[in-house]
DNA sequence: CTCTTGACGAGGT
DNA sequence: AACCTCGCCAAGA
C-alpha cells in the first residue's frame, strides 16, 4: 500500500498535526510535544517538526492548487521546543517566528545565545486533549493556569 | 534502491 | 547540569 503516491498515512499524519496546530488560541503557544501527544503519535514529536518544515507557504500561486493547509492559516509560530524556545533551524527562520509571535502579543525573550524564548508558564497551551473532540472535559479543582494568560 | 538527516523529547549516564 | 542514546518516520541526497 501506500506506493501510488504520498501515502494515506502520511497524509493523515500531516492534517491532524495541523489541525491540531489550528487549535492552539490566539496569543498562546505550544510545544512540538504536545501536538503529538495530542494527535496521538506521543512519541513522535520529531515527525510535527517535520510537518512544519513542509508547510506549503499561502503564497498565492496560481498554477498552484490551493492547500488546505499553509503558513496563512495554520498558526506554525506557536509551536515551540518544549523548554519555550524556538529552535536554532534557519538564522532567519527563528527571528522570523518571534516576530510573529510578538505581533499576536506574545513576549518573546532571547536569552544570551541569542536563542528567542518564551514563557511557557505565560502563554503555554496544553490541554489534554483537542477542544473539538473532547466531548467531555472533567472540571477538576485546579485548572488557573488557563486564566493565567488572558487579557493581552 | 539505501543511508542520512532532522522545527523534538524523554531517559540514562 | 551537560552530554549521549534511542524512538519515530518522512524526505533529501
Amino acid at each position: 500500500m501506500a506506493r501510488g503516491e504520498r501515502s494515506e498515512e502520511a497524509w493523515a499524519w500531516y492534517s491532524a498535526v495541523y489541525e491540531a496546530i489550528q487549535e492552539i488560541p490566539h496569543g498562546r503557544v505550544t510545544s512540538y510535544g504536545h501536538i503529538a501527544r495530542l494527535v496521538g503519535k506521543p512519541e513522535c514529536p520529531r515527525q510535527v517538526g517535520v510537518c512544519l518544515k513542509h508547510l506549503p507557504s499561502p503564497s498565492t500561486d496560481p498554477s498552484k492548487k490551493s492547500s488546505t493547509w499553509h503558513s496563512g492559516n495554520v498558526p506554525w509560530q506557536r509551536v515551540l521546543n518544549a523548554r519555550g524556545g524556538i529552535s536554532p533551524r534557519g538564522p532567519d527562520g527563528a527571528s522570523r517566528q518571534a516576530s510573529a509571535l510578538r505581533a499576536e502579543g506574545v513576549e518573546v525573550e532571547q536569552n544570551s545565545m541569542r536563542e528567542y524564548t518564551v514563557d511557557l508558564s505565560k502563554y503555554g497551551w496544553f490541554p489534554d486533549m483537542l477542544p473539538s473532540e473532547a466531548g467531555q472535559v472533567e472540571s477538576s479543582d485546579d485548572e488557573d493556569e488557563e486564566a493565567a494568560a488572558y487579557h493581552t
